[in-house]
DNA sequence: CGATATTTTGATTCATATCAAGGTGGGTGG
DNA sequence: CCACCCACCTTGATATGAATCAAAATATCG
């Protein structure tokens, strides 16, 4: 995103100097944890899951490689959701005192910090005006479509397929809509062919009609960054 | 939130030195204006409207006093939404490199930066898991209460009782339901005690019934900023 | 190969949108 | 000061998209 002198790489690089492995259905974190360490994902997929008073699971946040998960955490004692790995995964955790040095040696990767956290709340407000408008078509064509822009961020040999371990439960719950909805509106966007599925694999076919159907856009195309500090 | 040094109020008072007053129904931007200069709203309500390709509105966000309006912009080159005044309102304008003077100078400054953008994710993840689970009555309750819980913040002399400038269109483009379902919502709630209206006051009469439909939680209550950096 | 999880399909119900009409209040000009 | 107007809110009737319930079909795993 940003060009990194090896001062600020060798900074970065002490976020990632622990890891540890999950299992697929592994639980990371329960809400009340302490959230004095916080994790990078750096390989899998975790979701964020928050229960209503109802017992309704809702899915807060999907995290994909490169996430700080639960970046709201930062701010609190505590973590308030549910981690869960729903693939084999690998996260880096690293104590909270580790950022204190990120913003006493570099005020670039500071605001750069600041940046990324704006990027995702730019993305949660796409995610909030489709729920506003309310239509399930949308819901799940901007699903996908975060989701697969999110994927090539980390992975550019992506090509227009990816790979969800997510079920169609927990895609309904990620998006706001029942898993039995979820189902018919996917068989209705493949019979339209906006998109195609096999097994747990999308395929993007049609870029352009997802995007006027869910209002999608690139929230990680368009940074305009020459203003950080050069340190 | 958090104690702060002289130093540190004399450089946040840079982002406040200068003022422009906006009338009720004026236009502070409009989507494609450059964002080289934010602004605080020091003043009064003001919205962020984005439009469908129907034509439909969605309000982002309703931005009260104190806040810095669209933080998610401070990445980009451009806003993507209209910024309207419902109120009277006023608004410090301020140059994003004075930004970098904060992370230059402090890194507390910094850290504090990233936890307020980290409070305000989790305000939006709370009003996303209701537009999810989707009942009009706790997408209402959350509404009225963040928007009380924020106003608070500015205002310690507030008991049980707000000012509203928005109308019941606006309330619902802002939690996605249409404008006669939020005055039906609204009576329901009258009637069942725990609310108030009277013209454009809202009194809030039940709290625990009202946090029990909505979930909601003071996110600006169990903050832990004691790891923040000391300068 | 059987057992279990997941997806699909159909029938019904429910919450909310939409359409339409009437009511209310605050502000303005006569 | 009153009458009118306009924006806003309320209420009723109907339509509709999605939830829910139920069961069958398919995929996955040991």
């Amino acid at each position: 995103m940003a060009p990194l002198t090896s001062d600020h790489t060798r900074l970065l690089e002490q976020l990632e100097t622990e890891r540890r492995e999950l299992e697929a259905g592994e639980e990371l974190f329960r809400p009340g944890t302490p959230a004095d360490e916080l994790f990078i994902l750096s390989k899998g997929w975790l979701i964020l899951e928050s229960y209503a008073a109802s017992g309704a699971r809702s899915i807060v946040r999907v995290h994909l490689p490169g996430d700080i998960i639960d970046t709201a955490s930062l701010s609190y004692g505590n973590f308030p959701y549910r981690a869960i790995a729903r693939s084999e995964a690998i996260v880096c955790p690293f104590p909270r005192k580790a950022l204190v040095q990120i913003f006493e040696r570099s005020p670039r990767l500071s605001a750069l910090l600041l940046c990324l956290s704006s990027i995702e709340i730019a993305e949660q407000e796409d995610r909030a005006s489709v729920f506003r408008r309310n239509n399930a078509a949308a819901k799940l064509a901007l699903f996908v479509q975060q989701t697969f822009g999110r994927l090539k961020l980390m992975n550019h040999l992506l090509h227009d397929r990816f790979h969800c371990p997510l079920n169609q439960t927990d895609i309904g719950d990620a998006t706001g809509m029942s898993s039995v909805h979820v189902s018919r509106t996917f068989s209705k966007l493949e019979k339209e062919g906006l998109l195609q599925r096999h097994g747990q694999f999308t395929r993007i076919v049609n870029t352009k009609a997802l995007s006027e159907l869910s209002g999608y856009i690139d929230r990680h195309a368009g940074l305009d960054l020459g203003w950080l500090p050069k340190d």
